[in-house]
DNA sequence: GGACTAAGTTATTGACCAATCACTCACTGG
DNA sequence: CCAGTGAGTGATTGGTCAATAACTTAGTCC
């Protein structure tokens, strides 16, 4: 197997790891384990732990972005805001994506606070680029899009806390937790 | 300085260094140093490392609840979103307080993924809590509520990203992190 | 002044982890 | 057949960390 598709594997078992163990708390052993492959390898395809997961981060936000396109392409603004809703919600059932996402922000704060700028500088371009994905489908309307990506940010926080379906939360939201 | 007293010293050190190193990444030894006593000491005033956090984890659910409340006592449901939204801002303003935050929501996910329930069943308590007095502050209006909260949660987002002052998303919100 | 209690310490242990180094093995071109 | 290259491993190292155990004060009550 080359190089460039090990570091493929890398990235999609690192996102495994650290969705649940964060990133202190994963092992660079643990993801070895995973992709089939001896720890000391992991540092010749990336300079360090740090590097695995900010490729992980990249992957993790270019992949809400694209769903989130696809699920919008073409469509006039009313309808899009459901087509992107329902899009996510489907993305975020996978807990790995979602527990993921959560330990990006808490690694962003982290980072920041401890010098890391670039940590979350990268972190800070791909929200842009779904922030202006979003508005933009949603017809430049700044309302509306505060609107989504809160009520994005309001599920993650009830799916992390694991709020049961049927939580007077979800009803509020008029959602639920998607089965699958 | 009587057990009691050491513990309340302790849940605040253990604020200020879990906000800035997440669960795993915070030792503590580092929470010990900040109290200005001896590691093992800690041992004696909780059961374990989990508790520290956990205890922690609860006085800043409680520190959220009550500024909320007090923002908003005895307010119509009109001004009260405006009084809460001016309290959160300045509670988040310490970023101690926001950084936590972010990692409670990370650290649940990790704790549930791992078989620890009670952990994020803490979390649910208090978020319940907090839910609970916003909808009837707002007059018991479902959409405000939702409004509320994902607008609180979208906030989250961008101070733990550092998202600059005056960044499109901030200006969508109509909204700037508050400096004091 | 001696027995008791509660606050606090030093020393230690057993485990884990990121990163480095030196090495093996399989393949390929000349 | 051999020199070179790229994939991959085993062993190690220096460091950190949660938790335990055993010890030391300092006060208090009788």
């Amino acid at each position: 197997m080359s190089a460039e598709e090990r570091r493929e594997a890398v990235v999609r078992a690192a996102l495994a790891e650290f969705a649940r163990g964060g990133y202190v708390g994963t092992s660079t052993g643990a993801i070895a384990r995973r992709v089939g492959v001896s720890q000391p390898y992991l540092f010749r395809l990336f300079p360090d732990k740090r590097a695995i997961f900010l490729a992980a981060a990249a992957r993790c936000c270019e992949q809400i972005r694209a769903r989130l396109a696809d699920a919008s392409d073409g469509l006039p603004p009313d309808e899009a805001a459901g087509a992107m809703g329902e899009a996510y919600a489907q993305l975020t059932a996978d807990r790995e994506q979602l527990l993921f996402q959560m330990q990006m922000y808490a690694a962003a704060g982290v980072a920041e606070e401890s010098g890391d700028h670039d940590f979350a500088e990268q972190l800070r371009r791909s929200w842009g680029e779904i922030w202006d994905l979003v508005h933009l489908r949603l017809g430049a309307d700044d309302g509306r899009t505060v609107g989504f990506m809160g009520q994005g940010m309001l599920i993650n926080a009830f799916l992390a806390l694991n709020l049961p379906p049927g939580h007077r939360s979800w009803q509020a939201c008029g959602a639920a937790p998607d089965g699958g």
